[in-house]
RNA sequence: GGCUGUUUAGCUCAGUUGGUAGAGCGCAUCGUUUACAUCGAUGAUGUCGGGGGUUCGAGCCCCUCAACAGCCACCA
C-alpha cells in the first residue's frame, strides 16, 4: 500500500460496482424495498455543489442496501423547459440570432442537440461522484414513453373537467415571450413614484400612468362621502378622450391615494377582477412582444411601457394635469429567469383546476400519509396548498411536449399565426387574411407560434393521428403551439419513471408494483411548491397513493458570503474540480460532516482538504492494521475465540458499539452531519490516537513492562477496522471499499464487496 | 402584509428526551529512526444576541426585545 490514499482507483471502484449489478435491486416480495427517484437534474445544467448534495441519498441507499433492502436509486433528467430554452437562446443570441428566425421544428431540434451533450456528461459526472443509482433505469423526461404519458394525464385530466381555458391576466414577460405561473413570479422591490393626475372630477393616484390609455373606469369606495355622488357619472379620459365611468367598488381603501383608482382591467390583476365584477370593458394596450402596438392613439403606438410612461407624464404635464409626485416603493413582479418586469396581461392560457387535487394532499400531510423532515416545512407546505390558485400550465416556448389539443382553422379562421414563409420571412396574421396567400403546408412548416381565441373550440388528441376536424371535416387542423410547464411533466415523474400505466394503472410494471409509493423524496426547500407539491398531487390524483413516504430537505450551500453559489454570481466551487484534487470521498464527507438538517452551510476547499485528511487517515490506519496481520501470521482474525480482558480492548470495543448504535440510529433519523462527525471522533480519536498508539506498546516486546498481546489486539484491530469501515461506505464509499478489497484479499473475507456487505450490528465480547 | 429560520471559541459551524460547553480550520509551545507531517502531544480564547420567566438545575422549555436571512403574497 502507497503512503497516502490516492483517489486514482475510484473510476476502476466504480465500474466493478456497476458491472457487479449492487446498483440494480432484485424484487423480492417477502422483503420491504428502499426506493428514491433522483431530483432530476437539469439536462442543461453543469454538476454544481447541489448536484454534489445527491450524497445524502447516497447515504441513504448504500445503508438500506447494506441492510439487505432491495434498494432502488433511479436517476434521470429534465429538458427543463424555460430553463434550457432561455440558456439555449442566450447562446443565439451571441451568435446574432434569435428564436425568431427557425420555425419551432428546427429550434426544438437544435436546443435538443445542445442539451443532449451535456445531458450524456451529467451521467458521467453523477458516477464521477460515486452515486449508486441503477442506470438501468435511466429515464430522461423526453423520451416517447415518459412523454406519452404525460399527454394521457392531460387527457385525464380533460375527461375529468379539470382543464379549461380562460383569458384571464397572467404574468407575462415580454423579454422571454411566456406566461409563467405565480410561483415563477419574483417580487422585488422598486422604488418609484405616485403619481396624482386629474380625471376631470377627480383625481386618481397611479404608479403606472401610462397604462391609462387603457381606462376604461375609476373605482370609488361607495362609502367614501367624498365622492358617492359621483358615482354612475362619467368622465373624460384625459389624452384618449374616451368616457368612461365613476364606479363603487367596496375593496377600494378610501385612505390610499386619493382614494380613487383607475381601472386598467387589462394590464392590472386586480382591476381585471374589478371590470369582471362591474363588467366592464377591457382594453389592451401593450401587445405580447411589450409593446404599446393595440388600441393606443397614434403618438403613442409602437413604445414599451418605461417610454409610453415618459411621454404620458410629459404630454399630461404639458396641460397640467399631473397635481402631485410622491415616492412611492411597492413590490413588482419579475421574471424569476431574465429579471424584467412582468407585464401583467390578458392572454389566453391553459389552466388546471388545481383545488380537488390539493384536497387530498392537503389530507395526506396532515394524516401523515406523507411526513416532512423537517418538520417545519409541513407547514409551509399546508399553507401554501391551502391557497393554492389554479395552474396555468402552459407556456409560450417551443422546448418541451407540446399541450395536445388541436384548432380547425376553417372553424376558426380568427387564429392568430406566426410562421416562417418560404423565403424564410416571418409572417403574422389572421388565418383568416393569409390563408388565400399561403398553402395550409406552408404555414404548417413554417409554424412558429399561434394564438387561438379563447372561446376556440378543440379537440385533446394524444396519439397525434387526427386528421379531420369532426365539425366541418377541413384537414387544416393546427396543433396548440404552448408547451407544457416543465413541473407539469416532472410532477408525475415517480410515477412514470417506475412504469405506471395510465391508461389501466392494473397493468401498471412490476417495478411500479413494487417501489411505488418510494420511501423518500430527498431535495431543497427551493422546489417544494414547484415540485414536491406537484407530485403529490399528481400522484394521489393518478393512484390514490402518495409518490413518496417522506419528503427531506437537504441544505443549501452557499459561498463564504452566505450568498447562493451562481455562475453569474462567479462564487461557484466546482465539485467536479475538487473531487479531481481531494478525491471524491473528502468532497462527499465534508457536505455532510457536522451539518445540520435544511441549513444554509458553506463548502470552502479548507473543509474538503480536512477531509481529505481524514480519508487518508483510514488508509493509513488500514496500513497499520495491515503491517500487524503481517507481522503475526498465527494470530486468528476472528474475535469470535479471543478473550476479551484488556481494559484497552473493552473500552474501544465499547465504543465501537455505541458508534453502531448512535449511527444506526441517526442516519434512521437523517442525523447525518451528526453521524458524520461521530464517526469521525470514533475513528481518529478513540481508535487512532488511543488505542492504536496504546496497541503499538502491547505488540512490542522490547518494552520492559510491555505484554505481548498480539492475541488479543490482532483480532480487535481487525473487527474495529473492518467495522468502521463499513458504518463509513455510504459517506466515504471509495477509500472504504478499497482498503476492504486489500484485507478481503489477505484474510479471505466473506463479503466480496463493501457496497453489499452487511450493516454491523452491536458486537458482543 | 403573512410566515419561517438564524444569533454558541478569531473564522465556519455542531450540540432533540433540560444535568459540569464541542468539532474543523486558525493560533501557541513541544515532539516524531516512521501507519499517517494529509502526523502526534499539550494549551489559550466563550457572562451559548439582550432582558425576563419556569426549574434543584436552561445553549436546549416559555415570554419579550434586537439584528440578520429566507419564503409566501394580485392592493392602486
Amino acid at each position: 500500500m502507497d503512503k497516502s490514499y490516492s483517489s486514482a482507483t475510484e473510476a476502476d471502484i466504480y465500474r466493478s460496482w456497476e458491472k457487479s449489478g449492487a446498483f440494480t435491486p432484485k424484487i423480492d416480495k417477502s422483503k420491504t424495498p428502499f426506493s428514491i427517484v433522483l431530483p432530476l437534474p437539469n439536462a442543461s445544467d453543469p454538476m454544481h455543489m447541489g448536484h454534489a448534495l445527491f450524497t445524502i441519498q447516497d447515504i441513504l441507499v448504500r445503508y438500506h442496501r447494506m441492510l439487505g433492502d432491495p434498494t432502488l436509486w433511479l436517476p434521470g433528467a429534465d429538458h427543463a423547459g424555460i430553463e434550457t430554452q432561455f440558456v439555449f437562446e442566450k447562446k443565439l443570441q451571441k451568435e446574432g440570432k434569435s428564436r425568431f428566425d427557425y420555425d419551432r421544428q428546427t429550434l426544438y431540434k437544435m436546443i435538443w442537440d445542445f442539451v443532449e451533450e451535456n445531458r450524456i456528461l451529467n451521467q458521467f459526472q453523477m458516477k464521477k461522484l460515486g452515486f449508486s443509482m441503477d442506470w438501468t433505469r435511466y429515464h430522461y423526461s423526453l423520451e416517447p414513453k415518459i412523454v406519452d404519458n404525460v399527454l394521457l394525464t392531460f387527457k385525464k385530466l380533460y375527461d375529468d373537467g379539470l382543464i379549461y381555458r380562460d383569458e384571464k391576466i397572467v404574468n407575462y414577460c415580454t423579454h422571454c415571450g411566456t406566461a409563467f405561473s405565480n410561483l415563477e413570479v419574483v417580487h422585488k422591490t422598486v422604488y418609484s413614484h405616485l403619481w396624482y393626475i386629474k380625471y376631470g372630477l377627480l383625481t386618481v393616484a397611479t404608479t403606472r400612468p401610462e397604462t391609462m390609455l387603457g381606462d376604461t373606469a375609476i373605482a370609488v369606495n361607495p362609502k367614501d362621502k367624498r365622492y358617492k355622488n359621483l358615482i354612475g357619472k362619467k368622465i373624460l379620459l384625459p389624452l384618449v378622450n374616451r368616457e368612461i365611468p365613476i364606479i363603487g367598488e367596496e375593496s377600494i381603501d378610501i385612505k390610499f391615494g386619493t382614494g380613487a383608482v383607475k381601472v386598467t382591467p387589462s394590464h392590472s390583476p386586480e382591476d381585471y377582477d374589478i371590470a369582471k365584477k362591474h363588467n366592464l370593458e377591457f382594453i389592451r394596450i401593450f401587445d405580447y412582444d411589450g409593446k404599446s402596438n393595440l388600441n393606443v392613439p397614434e403618438k403613442y403606438r409602437g413604445y414599451f411601457p418605461s417610454q409610453v410612461r415618459q411621454m404620458v407624464i410629459d404630454d399630461l404635464t404639458a396641460v397640467g394635469l399631473i397635481e402631485k409626485i410622491e415616492d412611492y416603493s411597492h413590490e413588482v413582479g419579475h421574471c424569476y429567469r431574465c429579471g424584467c418586469p412582468l407585464e401583467p396581461i390578458t392572454a389566453p392560457q391553459w389552466y388546471l383546476r388545481i383545488a380537488p387535487l390539493a384536497k387530498p394532499a392537503i389530507e395526506a400531510a396532515q394524516n401523515g400519509d406523507v411526513k416532512f423532515f423537517p418538520s417545519r416545512f409541513k407547514k409551509a407546505y399546508l399553507t401554501w396548498m391551502e391557497s393554492i390558485r389554479d395552474w396555468n400550465i402552459s407556456r409560450q416556448i417551443v422546448w418541451g411536449p407540446r399541450i395536445p389539443a388541436w384548432y380547425c382553422l376553417d372553424c376558426h379562421p380568427d387564429i392568430k399565426l406566426n410562421f416562417l414563409d418560404k423565403n424564410k420571412n416571418i409572417v403574422t396574421g389572421f388565418y383568416k387574411d393569409l390563408k388565400d396567400k399561403y398553402s395550409f403546408e406552408e404555414i404548417k412548416n413554417g409554424l412558429q407560434s399561434l394564438i387561438a381565441p379563447v372561446d376556440a373550440k378543440y379537440i385533446v388528441d394524444c396519439s397525434s393521428k387526427i386528421e379531420n376536424c369532426p365539425n366541418c371535416h377541413s384537414t387544416s387542423l393546427l396543433q396548440e403551439t404552448d408547451t407544457f410547464d416543465t413541473w407539469f411533466l416532472s410532477g408525475q415523474w415517480p410515477l412514470n419513471t417506475l412504469g405506471f400505466n395510465p391508461k389501466d394503472p392494473s397493468k401498471s410494471s412490476p417495478d411500479f408494483a413494487y417501489f411505488y409509493p418510494t420511501s423518500v423524496m430527498d431535495t431543497l426547500w427551493d422546489i417544494l411548491f414547484f415540485w414536491v407539491a406537484r407530485m403529490i398531487m399528481f400522484g394521489l390524483y393518478l393512484t390514490k397513493e402518495v409518490p413518496f413516504k417522506t419528503v427531506h430537505l437537504h441544505s443549501r450551500v452557499v459561498d463564504a458570503k452566505g450568498q447562493k453559489m451562481s455562475k453569474s454570481k462567479g462564487n461557484v466551487i466546482d465539485p467536479l474540480v475538487m473531487t479531481e484534487k481531494y478525491g471524491t470521498d473528502a468532497l462527499r464527507m465534508s457536505l455532510v460532516y457536522g451539518i445540520a438538517p435544511a441549513s444554509d452551510f458553506v463548502v470552502s476547499e479548507d473543509k474538503i482538504r480536512a477531509q481529505r485528511n481524514f480519508v487518508n487517515k483510514i488508509w493509513n490506519a488500514s496500513r497499520f492494521v495491515l503491517m500487524v496481520v503481517d507481522k503475526f501470521p498465527k494470530v486468528g482474525a476472528s474475535l469470535a475465540g479471543a478473550q476479551i480482558t484488556n481494559p484497552d480492548d473493552i473500552s474501544i470495543l465499547t465504543n465501537l458499539n455505541k458508534i453502531i448504535t448512535s449511527t444506526t440510529s441517526d442516519i434512521n433519523r437523517y442525523h447525518f452531519g451528526q453521524a458524520s462527525e461521530n464517526l469521525y471522533q470514533f475513528f481518529w480519536h478513540d481508535f487512532c490516537d488511543i488505542y492504536i498508539e496504546k496497541a503499538k506498546d502491547r505488540l512490542d516486546p522490547s518494552k520492559p513492562t510491555g505484554e505481548v498481546g498480539e492475541e488479543d489486539v490482532v483480532p480487535v484491530l481487525l473487527a474495529v477496522l473492518i467495522t468502521s469501515l463499513k458504518l463509513l461506505h455510504p459517506f466515504i464509499p471509495f477509500v472504504t471499499e478499497s482498503v476492504y478489497q486489500i484485507l478481503r484479499e489477505k484474510l479471505n473475507l466473506d463479503e466480496a464487496q463493501l457496497i453489499t456487505a452487511s450493516w454491523p450490528e452491536v458486537l458482543s465480547f
